[in-house]
DNA sequence: GTCTATAAATGGATAGAC
DNA sequence: GTCTATCCATTTATAGAC
């Protein structure tokens, strides 16, 4: 049952990705991962013989995403509300499967029964992201796009929280609150967003 | 050793209200309870014969302090933002020890896992709670406190899920994170809050 | 109400055959 | 690379004595 086995390994991730974003990390278990591939718990720890292996494979592969989305979407020559919109976009091709949330926002929660080598990764990644949020916001303001008050960092923070709640309060609640929930950031981004409405 | 357990029940629910800001509800134990009141498992099962009946009994705690604090706040004789910044502490001082969370976002992150009875109470609890922040807004909205672009209860999702997702995300990057948060939201609701620094 | 003891299931992890 | 088999710890839960 060698089925392209060489990329077994990224099988392995991509599910444990699905399981994350549902269930959370300590919530999942290698059998869960097995019955999905159809293979055994025993194959799974012989490429990651411990969680935590997995668990830092997990955060380099959001890492790697990271780094290519956002690459792209800063490289396009495109309107600082376009790349926020991709980013938003992104997120959801990324996260909004069904029941699924942030995979950051996921690992955030058990930050406390998390090993350190994954906490320091996670911390990693929030910050870069953070930096994406704070570079579009910026090139917003300087193009005359976006017109808010308060300082940039703040308010990326708070764009970036506001995106990833909503993911996380939609799947309680329903999907209509993600919409509006981004709606209202456009708002306060002081990009009128309501006129492409029919 | 019966020191006062009438109200070991009530001693249980609190322990266990703070595992669950903590480490979620699927991650801890009954034993972690036991440990910490020095009692055994078996008499956690007296109280709560399974986990789901100590899961509705946290959902009922939040939501008995939601309705004493809500209307507390509500009654008072003071401006919106004084309700508002009286709710941000009441989260501070209810959620804000060292590396918890608020309850019902660790509840919402679980929600995949949970059994039906809680799901179902942590709807009520969110709606419940949003409700109280919409009141709040239409309120200062009123009274000329606040101004802001968009509808009130599209802001009153957003002002919620930052105040969660700041105290969410300042568990991993630090405090400071929550409070530039609020400041942020502040600056947004229109409500000048900037004047009080020195 | 609390205890000891124990059942039954699950999860992470390892050894060794194929 | 995958399997079977097994180990050990933990977790939910129950039975029954005190």
């Amino acid at each position: 049952m060698q089925t392209r086995s060489k990329n077994r390994k990224e099988q392995i991730v991509s599910v444990a990705l699905d399981l994350l974003q549902v269930h959370g990390f300590e919530n999942f278990s290698y059998l869960d991962i097995a019955n999905r591939l159809s293979i055994t718990k025993a194959s799974i720890h012989h490429h990651f013989p411990k969680k935590e292996n997995l668990g830092v494979a997990l955060c380099q592969s959001v890492k790697q995403w990271h780094e290519k989305e956002f690459g792209k979407i800063l490289a396009n020559r495109s309107t600082a509300k376009t790349k926020l919109d991709t980013y938003v976009n992104g997120i959801l091709r990324f996260s909004c499967g069904k029941n699924k949330i942030c995979p950051l926002s996921s690992l955030q929660v058990d930050i406390a029964s998390l090993p350190p080598a994954m906490q320091k990764e996670l911390r990693l990644l929030d910050e870069h992201e953070l930096g994406f949020i704070r570079d579009i916001l910026v090139m917003g303001l300087k193009g005359d796009e976006f017109s808010f008050a308060g300082d940039v960092n703040s308010q990326a923070i708070l764009v970036v929280l506001a995106c990833k709640g909503a993911l996380q309060y939609s799947r309680v609640h329903g999907d209509e609150i993600f919409e509006q929930t981004m709606n209202q950031i456009y708002v306060l981004l002081g990009s009128n967003v309501s006129q492409k409405e029919a």
